[in-house]
DNA sequence: CGTATTTGACCAGCGC
DNA sequence: GCGCTGGTCAAATACG
């Protein structure tokens, strides 16, 4: 059986790199090379490595239910790469670029999540909103904050690592369909038509 | 009525 | 120390 896991990202896995100067522009470049006219769907852009942008990650257009990761990248030649990875102390730290209208979508990630405050941001029309995963003893934190300079997307920050599995794991038990194919048909649905089941095995 | 959200108060860190 | 800012708490409120 096949459990594709849930995006509480910890990867540190990248297999391509890539350099960049501007990140924006590699959004957008991304988003035009693998993107679909229909917007409703878009593909996620996150990146990690705590408040510096270097590392990056293409997920599908489900990134909020499965993480699938078909291609990575950092930012910077791969010497400054090397140097990085030798600090590894860095916490824990995931942020998902996604284009929404809805701010409820980035909620939506089968984890439960309770929502503990809510700041306006410096310089920022929009507030950023804080919430907290409502399993007991997991302190994985998620903030949800509009881009300012681009209302259209939305930035989802992940801090920590769950130490239980998603309330809503979803599940293939068939030994004809690889995790791969059921990514890939999955990502033809959009956010909101789930056609696979949702369970908790746990 | 139990649970989730809202929202002002409070706190910690930082720069001046 | 003071003020600003981001993050968290918790009482009040809303909701199902």
């Amino acid at each position: 059986m096949n459990y594709p896991s849930n995006p509480n990202p910890s990867s540190t896995d990248f297999t391509e790199f890539f350099k960049f100067d501007d990140f924006d522009d590699t959004f957008e470049k991304i988003m035009e090379e693998i993107g679909r006219e229909d917007h409703s769907s878009s593909p996620t852009l996150s990146w990690s490595s705590s408040e510096k942008l270097v590392a990056g990650e293409i997920t599908s257009p489900l990134q909020t239910s499965l993480a699938t990761s078909p291609m990575s990248f950092e930012i910077g030649d791969k010497d400054e790469i090397k140097k990085r990875k030798r600090h590894k102390e860095d916490p824990i730290i995931h942020v998902f670029k996604t284009k929404s209208i809805d701010e409820k979508v980035a909620l939506d990630d089968g984890y439960k999540w309770r929502k503990y405050g809510k700041k306006p941001i410096t310089g920022s029309p929009f507030p950023r909103h804080y919430h907290k995963c409502s399993s007991p003893d997991c302190n994985v934190k998620k903030k949800i904050e509009r881009d300012t300079n681009n209302p259209d997307y939305i930035l989802t920050t992940y801090e920590g690592q769950h130490n239980h599995p998603s309330p809503s794991v979803v599940y293939c038990d068939s030994d004809d369909l690889d995790l791969n194919s059921l990514i890939n048909n999955w990502s033809f649905q959009t956010a909101n038509t789930y056609s696979f089941s949702h369970s908790a095995p746990y």
